[in-house]
DNA sequence: GTCACACCTGGAACCGGTTCCTTTTCTTCA
DNA sequence: TGAAGAAAAGGAACCGGTTCCAGGTGTGAC
């Protein structure tokens, strides 16, 4: 691979005027730019990263981190900021946080300042104080997905609120009997957001006088789970619940998918609501607390790259749009 | 942050020793090395990542090139890979590709040689003749995770065997009316694979002399799209075919989702085989074709590293596993 | 004619590490 | 006792860019 010394030697100049000309700041006559252009062309000549931001102090690259991918939410918070950083010219490195501190101490004490990213998201995880200490160490821009840190930039979906609107349009259309289902399990969450919307579902219920008729059955966030956990739950003919909430669409379509076999029609027999907006909600015809982690992937970027060009940053705390979305699978219990 | 100069002076050395010391490299008096770590610890130091690589040459990054994450079986490939890069010390730098190929050009011209990555491996995508050389001047290891390209290493499950598998199986069990779900949509696919998997089914017919009968639904390689396929499919009741053979568990699955909505039973009337043995496969008791892209991303890895440390790297086409998983959504037709 | 200033270019320092080479000291063995 | 060689440490070059600064033109204004 050729350097910027071969391509000024080539032109005949010298690799201050090389290095102008293809930056494209300060003076350089337009024939020695041209001159310079071509002779780069012509090796194609790259400029070696490294050299670049050691000198310049910026890498053009964000660190993200996050849980891994395998949850809708995650994949499209991750295409979002992909997508922004894509088109802002900026790369992007990720690191997966395995619950195993040894890896995730590393991660912050060295990796992450040595990397020395122009800004950093974190995703899911409420970094530690001495965690934040560490990273702001770096003196670096950061942007928080999830709860909010102090001296942090942070978006996210106010979750209670999500789950708690979810519920009352539950308790409107008349029902008491209703069940959570995506109750903590013993494993460690790996979003923070699951317990808040457990919140929001039991401040729903005693808003309505029906406290003593809360039922949260434990289940992990996904379809399976919410299949196993509704299977359990329906197959009492006597204590069913005449609607269910999920603590996210993946669990609330499980359950339907549960009820039908059981022989349950939804919404008749059952109701079910969601959060998300899930990408399969539609099919199911879900009822849902809408919310686009695509976007907020992109919000989250946008936090950042004002972070990245304002000296002293203000920091904000965003929070990201959530609405409900009516479809077909909740309606008055009969 | 402070740098290995502040280091050497506060531990009464030079740059050299501190270096050695630090890396290990050298000789360096016991003594010497441990006041220059505590040193070092003092000052919180950590090297420079842009002045390591810029001094060695290796920038201890491996740069991987998919398509988006929101298909199972990509964000599998990528926690594979995550691992396997995290257990060696590796960082990742993670690149969307666009089908636009404005963005996806300067990809290959510019950004993925000026990286300077240690090593590359690319998904998915079946790089051009062009693209390959351009990456192959930056004289960088070079693995895909796919089609089999020339001069790389490579890879991957063979599709067709897989497809070809699956249709075997349904016609062992006699069936030969047998569609196929999950033909080309005008769409550009995002994985190479599909076709292929099309191509096996029509080997399978072909080997059994039931060309004529062979069924190709055209349907994106989701559970949407599997269920609006096989909705459209089973709809008519006269020429319902008696199996289905989805290009990919989701579309098997969206497919099973179908049949139940209209009343088919499962495997009764409708045979239901599929291929990837998705997470979500078990909970429907899909029979299917096993692999494990998770374990095919850390052979991606092992066969990257083998070539980092070899001068002069044999080049490897692998072939994954795949294999038979019978479960319950298959059976003889009445 | 001179001064101011914009334009153009090259030399050299610098970013923060690593490593080659040299010098000095200390062992060890003939 | 002297030579060989291992051990320890520092000076300086180097990786490949960017940028400061100085010097040399050309133009227009006074």
């Amino acid at each position: 691979m050729s350097t910027i010394a071969d391509v000024a030697s080539r032109a005949g100049v010298s690799k201050a005027t090389a290095s102008r000309a293809l930056s494209g700041r300060g003076y350089v006559a337009e024939t020695t730019r041209a001159r310079v252009a071509s002779a780069a062309s012509e090796l194609a000549y790259v400029a070696h990263s490294s050299a670049t931001s050691l000198a310049t102090g910026r890498t053009h690259t964000v660190g993200l981190v996050m849980p891994p991918v395998n949850r809708w939410f995650f994949a499209e918070l991750l295409a979002g900021v992909q997508e922004s950083l894509l088109a802002l010219d900026y790369d992007l490195a990720l690191y997966g946080v395995p619950e195993g501190s040894a890896t995730r101490e590393r991660l912050f004490e060295s990796v992450l300042p040595g990397r020395r990213f122009d800004g950093i998201i974190a995703v899911g995880i409420q970094p530690s104080a001495h965690e934040l200490e560490r990273l702001q160490r770096t003196e670096r821009p950061l942007v928080i997905l999830g709860p909010y840190g102090e001296g942090t930039s942070a978006v996210s979906i106010d979750d209670v609120a999500a789950a708690r609107i979810a519920t009352e349009h539950l308790i409107e259309l008349g029902h008491t009997n209703i069940a959570f289902i995506g109750g903590p399990t013993g494993e460690a969450p790996e979003s923070f957001g699951d317990e808040r919307r457990l919140c929001g579902y039991q401040d729903a219920l005693a808003a309505a006088g029906i406290s003593a008729k809360a039922r949260v059955v434990a289940a992990a966030p996904t379809m399976p789970g919410g299949y196993a956990a509704a299977a359990g739950l329906l197959g009492d003919r006597r204590h069913r619940p005449t609607a269910i909430i999920g603590v996210c669409d993946e669990a609330a379509i499980g359950a339907i998918i549960a009820a039908r076999r059981l022989g349950i029609a939804v919404p008749t027999e059952l109701s079910v609501v969601g959060i998300d907006d899930h990408e399969h909600a539609e099919m199911f015809a879900l009822t849902t607390i809408g919310q686009s982690p695509r976007e907020q992937g992109h919000e989250a970027v946008r936090l950042l790259t004002k972070q990245m060009e304002q000296p002293d940053p203000i920091l904000e705390h965003l929070a990201a749009e959530s609405a409900l979305v009516v479809r077909n699978t909740t309606t008055a219990p009969r």
